[in-house]
RNA sequence: CGGAGUGUAGCGCAGUCCGGUUAGCGUACCUGCUUUGGGAGCAGGGGGUCGCGAGUUCGAAUCUCGCCACUCCGACCA
């Protein structure tokens, strides 16, 4: 593989790099179908892992799961204007229900007679169809609050595409929620984005800025937008995490309204919410290195590989005996372990392996530790191998597991803190932004200003930071009161 | 949709300019033996409509024309 350290510096290498990456670590590969993904098993392992914490987090808040359907009456996606202008041009359309024999024996094609009277969308998302739904769900204030979250995929038309962080088709999950107040829908948009938040700091170790979206950037037919963004090796941002509060627009576009306790109806409140695969691709981008992958250990699915070195089956039989009991005893602290004893490949190139994969902790054991009573621990954030002792090793491992998860956040979040800087003038922006990362700077709060500064040096505000400073000043464009700095990146 | 490039074995490529043995190399795969503390060595073996179509020619991976697909850079991307 190329070496990371050299690509930073020019993006089109970066994701010659990435790409490279995600493929040889067999996490994914390219489908036959444009734009597409085939997510394979070691891939979709993680992304399992990712998904089932994700799920035990909202149903701690009180989100129950359900399921809609994918294709959307083309009707329903025009309701809400902005929502529509948003997404019409990159949407998927099913125009026909039948193929035929072709009869010239070439063979199908689709059936000309077989044309539906109304085209039906691939869902780019789904709060039109759910919507459309929640109507007959909703009478009274007592049917209040509805919170549901649907595990799914959508589709986008994208005319350029990039593993996990751009596809034509995604997994994600989206949570829709009705509410018979703004600030109760308001109060969970954000409780949501804290969630995704939490997420990605404690389980991906992938540091976040919580923000707020300019206008721009903002979700079509969203009141305001919520976002988390992380900022990858090579110094550009990444939309992780959004979280949507949509007003009464969604309930007036489909008429959802509820009778309050003075027997008055009113439009329901919404929110939504979403993150998707892209998180796959900001764990690749934030942790690799030159030799692989490096998964945080909360959701690696391996956290241990254990490899033999043998010299003949009977030494393999006393190392067997000797890990069987490592291994159920990290399996009790629910750590999970692979014993790699398999005789075809050699330690070496499991070694390899393993680290491509991202697998944080190594343990490999031969003749000469049993007679030493030791074990070689390798982990992955820091290649460091270290001789230790057999006895007690599950707590060394156990706390290593930690040591790890913790080192790589840290790692990751000095690199952000190194690579954010504040500029007071547009002359000094223009030379900043060249560099990457993300910058501080005050901005007038007009899309006419963030869109001139988008032509002239390709940044967009990647968000309005919820917890920094709130110091006004003024803008460096147009010296214009501002409230508060704004960051600034290049993004994916 | 604009600019550039690529299509030859599962993957990565050479050969194409200047047409001429049975189309080659690396890797992966299969068999056997030896190996195993950082991607093993040797020997043998299987695998190809040279992207598709037409043309020129005694003869085309190679030349001509047309088409298709993919990659990268732009445009686009809540």
């Amino acid at each position: 593989m190329a070496e990371l350290k050299d690509l930073t510096k020019r993006s089109e290498d970066y994701s010659r790099w990435y790409n490279e990456l995600v493929v040889k670590a067999d996490l994914a590969e390219q489908s036959a179908v444009r734009g597409c993904m085939v997510i394979k098993p070691y891939g979709y392992a993680i992304w399992e892992k990712m998904q089932q914490t994700l799920d035990k987090m909202f149903k701690a808040t009180g989100v129950q799961n359900a399921y809609f359907p994918l294709l959307i009456p083309k009707s329903f996606l025009c309701r809400e204007a902005e929502h529509v202008e948003g997404f019409a041009k990159e949407c998927a359309v099913v125009t026909h229900y039948r193929l035929k024999n072709d009869p010239d024996g070439n063979g199908v094609i689709v059936d000309p007679e077989a044309r539906l009277e109304e085209e039906l969308i691939v869902r780019p998302t789904s709060e039109t169809i759910i919507w459309g739904t929640y109507k007959n769900w909703i009478q009274s204030y007592r049917d209040l609050p509805i919170l549901c979250n649907q595990w799914a995929n959508v589709m986008r038309w994208e005319m350029r595409t990039r593993m996990f962080l751009r596809t034509a088709e995604f997994l994600w999950q989206e949570g829709h929620t009705a509410h018979a107040t703004a600030e109760e829908a308001e109060d969970r948009t954000v409780q949501m984005i804290n969630v995704y938040a939490d997420f990605a700091e404690k389980y991906m170790a992938v540091p976040v800025i919580k923000g707020v979206k300019s206008a721009n950037e903002r979700f079509a037919g969203a009141l305001n937008t919520y976002t988390i963004e992380a900022m990858m090796q090579d110094g550009k941002a990444l939309q992780s995490g959004t979280s949507h509060f949509l007003g009464q627009n969604f309930a007036k576009a489909f008429d959802v309204t509820f009778v309050n306790k003075d027997n008055k109806p009113e439009y329901v409140w919404a929110s939504s919410w979403g993150v998707s695969t892209r998180l796959m691709g900001a764990l690749i981008m934030t942790h690799s290195d030159d030799n692989g992958l490096v998964l945080p250990p909360h959701l690696a699915p391996i956290q241990v590989v254990i490899v033999p070195v043998s010299k003949n089956a009977e030494q393999l039989a006393e190392v067997d005996k000797v890990v069987a009991p490592i291994v159920d005893n990290l399996r009790a602290r629910d750590i999970s372990v692979k014993y790699d004893n398999a005789d075809n490949k050699r330690p070496g190139f499991k070694f390899a392996d393993y680290e491509l994969k991202g697998v944080p902790v190594r343990l490999v054991l031969g003749a000469r530790d049993i007679a030493n009573g030791t074990i070689e621990v390798m982990r992955r954030d820091t290649l460091e191998k270290t001789v230790v002792p057999l006895e007690g090793i599950e707590d060394y491992v156990q706390s290593l597991l930690e040591e790890i998860q913790s080192n790589i956040f840290q790692k990751a979040l000095k690199l952000r803190e190194s690579m954010t800087r504040t500029v007071e003038t547009y002359d000094e922006f223009k030379v900043e932004i060249e560099k990457g990362g993300f910058i501080l700077a005050h901005w007038d709060g007009t899309p006419e200003t963030e869109d001139k500064i988008k032509e002239e040096t390709k940044a967009t505000i990647r968000c309005i930071p919820l917890d920094g400073d709130t110091t006004p000043g003024t803008c460096m464009v147009t010296g214009k009161p501002s409230k508060q700095r704004v960051i600034f990146a290049r993004a994916y």
